[in-house]
DNA sequence: CGCCTTTGACCTGCGC
DNA sequence: GCGCAGGTCAAAGGCG
């Protein structure tokens, strides 16, 4: 900062040494005086932005700090109060569901019926478990929820092939579970059918994102005359990923990728950036879905009781109220899905989110989440951080208008800027999983764009400085990262050449970096299963 | 010949 | 119980 300066005004000293006639080198002196002293002055009003920045940073933590207390208070009242409850013979059905939604973290949907004949020793087991993870989750910001949840053993710890090996994929076989391995095989098929929902603008049918892919199947779903194909991951034999691929009704440019499962194979690095995406922003998603819904209709309580990911966790649900669930033309979301939209943001004049209002179910059992890559205003960020949408781009309020409605009835304040910078750091500082799709994402867009491998090379320095510093944060948020403007949607600008660009940088800083946060698809090859599956086939 | 796509049939869950 | 819709299976055919 200070050398910028200092160039600034050595350029400007320059400048008007150039300009300046011999006969006047009074005035000139006076002049350049009156330079430096201007530059000074904006030295120092930067400095004291950089001053007020860094107490904001403190309080925030501190905020979040306290956060993190009442969340742990509530946390135990919350189990106190279960227990108390459970015990009771009669269950109302509402209770039976809020309990689903407050603890359905690794729950399979339709498992809260057959949890009622579980034992209540079972019951407060499960509550330690969950709390267990929760506070995992709260103290390692490495762990994120699908591992929490769904492999809670180290010998497990790498998406368990035995499970992964075809037996549990189908939701039908999941289902019916004994109450012995009900919490683990729950917690797996929860964690493993959590949704990450990318739209990105591709003309290819489907986005080229690195991995090998088998279509299975094809359906004309109701409300979207595009048929919806069905792929399975081929990369390894009996890998459980599959994903949907559906062009958006409204705009038949868009593509529609739904990912659901988890890689049990190395994955090639050319797809390690999508999967590192997708599985960072399931995570989100499952860490959020754990704990969202526990400050339903509370933003500060959601706040509290999500220390992870703060921001993200009540969106989860902000977002569930207000009913902006990217899922377009499929049924209501079965599972929990997060989206990402990595679609420019249109041009229409017409509310940028009645594309997708339409087709919001009001009937989803699950929160959902929506990243918004799109490009927005650089001066301005969308109030809409930490309170529904996540938009990370910065060139025009997608979204914003049918937001901004909502947020300034439920969370007037949250339109300042303070809250905004409160909320990204929280997100930034506390959760590398939100760090990673951020990274991701941001990579993607220049990865995207023309010249992708010398802007990446320059992104890669620039990522780390933003990543790993907190100081300075807000303005490095509004001056660096969020000008890049977003994605480039030309050409081949399918998410395959978004994500293509990533994984130079994901596998540059080594596969150990990235890697461990993503609990859903990318394995280090050493702790990898190594295809024993191959015994399974069939 | 092997891999992949296509496509109709089948299974399952859910709402009525 | 029935119908609908989503998801999956598997046979058939195409392609390199």
């Amino acid at each position: 900062m200070s050398s910028s300066g200092g160039a600034a005004i050595e350029e400007r000293a320059v400048q008007f040494g150039l300009t300046s006639r011999e006969d006047s080198s009074s005035s000139q002196e006076a002049k350049k005086e009156e330079v430096i002293e201007s530059a000074k002055s904006e030295m120092g009003d930067v400095r004291e932005e950089n001053h007020r920045l860094k107490m904001m940073l403190e309080r925030i933590e501190k905020d979040y700090q306290s956060l993190q207390l009442r969340f742990f208070d509530i946390l135990q009242h919350e189990t106190s109060s279960k227990q108390s409850t459970d015990s009771a013979p009669s269950h109302d059905e509402t209770e039976e569901s809020n309990e689903l939604v407050s603890l359905c973290l690794g729950r399979s949907p339709s498992e809260p019926k057959k949890e009622d004949k579980s034992t209540n020793s079972a019951k407060s087991r499960e509550n330690e478990e969950l709390k267990a993870n929760l506070t995992l989750g709260l103290d390692s910001k490495i762990l994120t929820s699908t591992e929490t949840v769904s492999n809670p053993s180290p010998a497990e710890s790498v998406e368990e092939p035995k499970e992964e090996a075809g037996e549990t994929w189908p939701p039908s076989k999941i289902i019916p579970k004994r109450n012995g391995d009900h919490d683990e095989a729950a917690q797996q098929s929860q964690a493993k059918r959590a949704r990450v929902c990318v739209r990105t603008r591709c003309d290819t049918p489907t986005m080229n994102d690195g991995c090998q892919w088998r279509k299975y199947g094809q359906k004309i779903s109701k409300g979207n005359p595009c048929p919806r194909a069905y792929y399975r991951c081929t990369v390894a034999p009996l890998c459980p990923v599959r994903k949907q691929v559906q062009r958006c009704a409204e705009d038949t440019s868009i593509l529609i990728t739904t990912y659901e499962g988890t890689h049990n194979h190395p994955l090639p690095v050319s797809a390690t950036a999508m999967a590192s995406t997708t599985s960072a922003a399931a995570s989100m998603l499952l860490t959020g879905s754990s704990t969202s819904q526990q400050g339903l209709g509370s933003h500060i309580n959601a706040t509290s009781a999500r220390t992870e990911l703060n921001g993200l966790s009540f969106s989860l649900h902000d977002h569930l109220r207000a009913k902006q669930i990217y899922f377009p033309n499929s049924s209501s979301p079965t599972f929990p899905t997060i989206t990402l939209d990595l679609t420019t943001s249109p041009s229409t004049s017409t509310t940028p989110f009645g594309r997708f209002s339409s087709s919001f179910s009001s009937t989803s059992r699950y929160p959902s989440t929506s990243l918004n890559f799109s490009s927005t205003e650089p001066n301005s960020l969308p109030p809409i951080w930490g309170n529904g949408l996540h938009n990370y781009g910065t060139r025009s309020y997608n979204h914003q208008q049918l937001y901004q409605s909502f947020m300034e009835k439920n969370h007037p304040a949250a339109a300042s800027q303070q809250v905004l910078t409160d909320t990204l750091t929280k997100a930034i500082t506390s959760d590398p999983s939100f760090r990673t799709v951020i990274a991701t994402a941001i990579s993607s867009m220049i990865g995207g764009g023309g010249s992708a491998n010398a802007n990446n090379r320059n992104q890669r320095a620039g990522d780390q400085n933003f990543f790993g510093q907190n100081l300075n944060f807000g303005e490095t948020m509004t001056t660096s990262a969020f000008s890049i403007n977003s994605l480039s949607q030309n050409g081949k600008g399918c998410a395959s050449s978004c994500f293509n660009g990533l994984s130079s940088s994901t596998s540059q800083k080594g596969s150990s970096q990235v890697q461990p946060a993503l609990p859903f698809s990318v394995f280090n090859s050493a702790s990898m299963p190594n295809n024993d599956n191959e015994e399974h086939k069939s």
